[in-house]
RNA sequence: GGAAGCAUAGCUCAGCUGGUAGAGCACCUGCCUUACAAGCAGGGGGUCACAGGUUCGAGCCCUGUUGUUUCCACCA
């Protein structure tokens, strides 16, 4: 690929990428395998949904992940970025069940195989766009080894994994409150629950005491769950109710007596002090009801309407049953109440309640409401026979892996988020009343009830011998299979296996804070558990990409912005590069066009750059080392450069990838771009060309590389159209700071004369004298030598017509423009003002001094000289230094007029 | 109720272990200087929310206050 090429004068990132992305992917080098030669690097991508679409938390999420693989890979790192994506069970079967319903099918009509094979299509049609978006990005996974949460391997490791804790008692079945979702038909677990608050009200309910004849009062916000109340609680404590200790109240409509409990539930100081027990609907009844045996009444069907006749008669033949549990909830004929939704419900039982004078008072109460993280509808806790894992054993190890530093979250202050998490948690509810997804692998013997928790089918019952089984039709949460993500996908169980020896444990995680609950924790405490290793060093947090307003990007608001779309019209680098800027780690950051814009010019000028380095190199050989000697502008980028280089380097090591970012734009586009090509300029058209190409080529080959992994299509790009060795830019050599390149003197020297060549176009400015209007210009200076030589720069950056160097110069009716190493004297008799030269001078003379005086305050405070570090007192003494000098010249300039 | 983040130029945000404030956009002035007008040169604009404290020195560390956002818990 070295025969020029004639690059269009816009850089067009649609011609490009494409064509890029695919020459990477035939190379292979997106790929990783065991090297021994080699260390490995790891990161698996959190895997999006197999359905869903990619957003902007995609867009950032990746753009991040493929920046540290990149770095990583040039490094010289055996770098693998595993990729795939998640069945997400919830959400997709709402969304096939969605579209089957637009086609008048429900689940039930169709049957498990049926729908299954439906969710599978579904899948198959869906699975890959996401995959497709994640390529324009750039993102350089190796798609090789892409994985499903559903295949094969992950399915082995779900049955391993619930086998191995089952039999460790660690999964158990019981009746537990849960979480019911009566939208999705599922319970879900306490993580999958949002609050948000409502406009409702507080209830006055009174139940009449049995023994005394009187009422008592008690308040609640779900009046309809009244029918399932199994006692009314009251402090022990409390004198106002002493009286009522083993009395009884006449539950209302229902006309059944319940219990007074005493317990500590009932707070004196909050309400009434007397509050009514449901224990089959209420996660603290549920509590009061275990202490003082209470019975259990459920009262909803599974899909969120009351129960009747025939819910109740199913549930006491099965009581009856020598199946059943001890702690099998009763279930409640509500009567006329029955088949009504809760809504209908509250409404009719309030009705019938103020009806008989059981209603006293109804107050408004805002208050927050327990919803569906996926549907949003109204929560109801319920009793129910689901899977749990036990907690706390799991978590203890999962919180001393992150006390001792096993693993470090970047920024350190998420590591109180998910301690917070992880020694609050309650049991994990993981099974799901849903198809699609891991069907759970326990076996119920249909004679004796037995069950078998076994990988693989049992053929007969080990108790009774019957062959009469079948599998729990329930499905696992989501989140158990992606909490194996890290290893699963590595050939785990198979402690064997090759990738799994080779890259795991895992290096880095880069997710947002969004997920730490229900993701990142769960797979800590999981990996601790299967593999006994941290499964990652660092988890790289960030936040959320809002819109311009700074409000969450979502459906309903419609504000979200298509990456897809962005990159369309501006490109996948200038949108990697947008996210990657300004972005600190664990802060939102707001989506603005302005800034894609910005990151776009600055691909423009980084490709115009490279035009104009093509355009001189212009057939010429040019080697790709530096050459043998370097001028003094030479030596000032190349030692800025190579400090570029090992700053960048430490930014990405520490995953201040926004710093680093920065600074390779300051770097391009100050130092590169607007001193050192035309700096450049005069040179390339004499008879050091090539060599002059030679560091031309050099530093933009540096740059290419250090931007490479923020920008990868247009450096790839030029680097091919460059003088270059090897096959791709991105399996480069990442550079590396050389102590031999280091020109401290010579920087300095070098910012001298841009001082003077800034000073100059400053006051030119002040003046309005166009550039087309040059000058002779006289440089009074101690540096003579440095000024000597840096004449053509004058000639070029600061309009000179002529440059005179010397010790003195008597200049009539002249400009004075004076720096700490020199007192620049323009004529331009005719624009000068005698009055207005004075004015100017004493005001700059004022405010040096001003300056001087501040570090002169600090450098005679001996406090300061004392305590100070070496190294801030010296560059206090050069900097008054300068100051002085600046001060003297400016004086002499003054007497001169 | 508990915890955390944020508050810096007109706007959006950087600012690494404390050394005396930066960028992009917007604005003003002058430039088509043969890489780039998606550009070049120059400029204006900030008691770093407020009040204390530690320190030779605070945007940065500590305490409190105000505003704002978020997470967790609770809510009969």
């Amino acid at each position: 690929m070295s025969e020029k090429k004639e690059l269009a004068k816009t850089y067009e990132p649609q011609e490009v990428e494409s064509r890029i992305y695919d020459f990477w992917t035939e190379g292979g080098w997106f790929h990783a395998e065991p090297n021994p030669e080699k260390e490995p690097y790891t990161i698996v991508i959190p895997p999006p949904n197999v359905t869903g679409q990619l957003h902007m938390g995609h867009a950032l999420d990746e753009t991040l992940q493929d920046i540290l693989i990149r770095f990583k890979r040039m490094q010289g790192y055996e770098a693998l970025w595993l990729p795939g994506t998640d069945h997400a069970s919830i959400a997709t079967e709402a969304k096939v069940v969605e579209a089957m319903r637009k086609e008048g099918v429900t689940k039930d009509m169709v049957g498990r195989d049926g729908f299954l094979e439906r969710a599978w299509a579904w899948k198959n049609q869906y699975g890959n766009r996401i995959v497709g978006q994640l390529k324009k990005l750039g993102s350089s996974c190796d798609w090789e080894r892409e994985r499903f949460t559903m295949d094969e391997g992950c399915s082995e490791a779900v049955k391993e994994v619930f086998v191995r804790l089952y039999n460790e008692g660690l999964i158990y079945r019981g009746n537990r409150m849960v979480n019911w979702c009566p939208h999705c038909n599922t319970s879900i677990s306490d993580a999958e629950v949002e609050y948000e608050e409502q406009d409702s009200h507080f209830w006055h309910l009174l139940y009449p005491v049995k023994e005394t004849g009187e009422f008592v009062e008690l308040a609640t916000t779900r009046p309809e769950t009244m029918l399932a109340d199994t006692a009314v609680a009251i402090n022990p404590e409390d004198p106002r109710f002493a009286h009522l200790h083993g009395c009884h109240v006449v539950l209302p409509l229902l006309n059944k007596e319940i219990p007074i409990v005493c317990d500590e539930h009932a707070d004196m100081t909050k309400g009434t002090g007397v509050v009514k027990i449901t224990p089959a609907h209420d996660p603290n009844d549920f509590e009061v009801g275990k202490r003082h045996n209470l019975p259990m009444i459920r009262m909803l069907t599974y899909d969120g309407h009351l129960t009747g006749a025939n819910d109740a008669a199913e549930a006491a033949e099965y009581i009856a049953s020598s199946k059943a549990s001890a702690d099998e909830p009763e279930v409640l004929d509500c009567g006329k109440y029955a088949g009504m939704t809760t809504a209908e419900a509250r409404k009719a039982i309030l009705a019938d309640l103020e009806a008989g004078g059981f209603l006293k008072k109804t107050e408004p109460l805002k208050h927050d409401v327990g919803t569906c993280y996926r549907c949003h509808s109204t929560i109801e806790p319920m009793v129910s026979k689901q899977w749990f894992v036990r907690m706390e054993p799991l978590a203890k190890p999962a919180i001393e892996a992150v006390e001792k530093g096993e693993i470090r979250f970047v920024p350190e202050r998420f590591t109180k988020n998910y301690m917070n998490w992880m020694n609050n948690t309650r049991d994990w509810c993981i099974s799901r009343q849903l198809w699609w997804g891991h069907q759970i692998p326990a076996w119920y013997c249909a004679d004796c009830d037995e069950t078998m928790v076994a990988k693989d089918a049992p053929r007969a019952c080990p108790k009774c011998g019957s062959t009469t089984l079948q599998q729990d039709p329930d499905t696992l949460d989501t989140w158990f299979s992606s909490a194996l993500w890290p290893f699963s996908t590595l050939g785990w169980p198979d402690e064997n296996s090759k990738d799994l020896q080779y890259f795991y444990p895992t290096n880095t995680l880069v997710t947002g804070y969004d997920i730490i609950g229900f993701w990142v924790s769960r797979m800590i405490f999981s990996a601790l558990k299967y593999t006994d290793k941290a499964p990652f060093e660092t988890v790289l947090i960030h936040g959320l990409v809002r819109d311009a307003q700074g409000r969450k990007m979502s459906k309903s608001l419609g504000n979200g912005i298509d990456p897809l779309e962005i990159i369309a019209q501006y490109g996948a680098d200038a949108l990697r590069f947008m996210l990657a800027t300004g972005n600190s780690p664990g802060n939102d950051m707001r989506f603005m066009t302005d800034k894609v814009e910005s990151s776009r010019n600055f691909a423009n000028k980084l490709w115009n750059a490279a035009r104009f380095i093509l355009m001189n190199i212009d057939g010429k050989t040019i080697p790709l080392t530096l050459p043998e000697t370097l001028t003094l502008e030479d030596k000032w980028i190349v030692s800025r450069y190579n400090s570029l280089v090992q700053a960048v380097t430490e930014n990405l090591d520490k995953f201040e990838l926004g710093i680093a970012v920065q600074k390779l734009y300051d770097f391009i586009w100050d130092n590169f771009c607007d001193w050192y090509i035309e700096l450049c300029k005069n040179r390339l058209q004499g008879e050091n060309a090539t060599q002059t190409c030679q560091v031309l080529v050099y530093i933009m080959t540096g740059m290419l590389k250090l931007l490479h992994p923020f920008m990868p299509f247009i450096t790839e790009e030029i680097w091919q159209s460059l003088p270059h060795e090897g096959k791709a830019l991105m399996i480069a050599d990442w550079p590396v700071y050389d102590a031999a390149l280091a020109f401290p003197n010579e920087e300095k020297e070098m910012e001298r004369i841009m001082e003077v060549i800034g000073a100059i176009r400053n006051r030119r400015g002040e003046m309005n004298v166009p550039p087309s209007r040059k000058a002779h210009i006289f440089v009074e200076t101690a540096f003579e030598q440095t000024f000597t030589d840096g004449t053509p720069f004058f000639v070029r950056l600061a309009s000179a017509s002529d440059v005179s160097v010397g010790a003195h110069f008597d200049v009539e009716g002249a400009v004075s423009i004076v720096t700490a190493d020199a007192t620049v004297k323009i004529p331009l008799a005719e624009l000068v003002d005698k009055e207005a030269e004075k004015a100017r001078l004493q005001k700059e003379k004022d405010n040096t001094q001003k300056q001087l005086d501040g570090v002169l305050a600090r450098l005679n405070n001996p406090a300061f000289t004392g305590k100070a570090p070496e190294n801030v007192v010296q560059t206090a003494r050069e900097q008054a230094a300068r100051l002085q000098e600046k001060l003297a010249l400016l004086e002499q300039s003054m007497q001169a007029l």
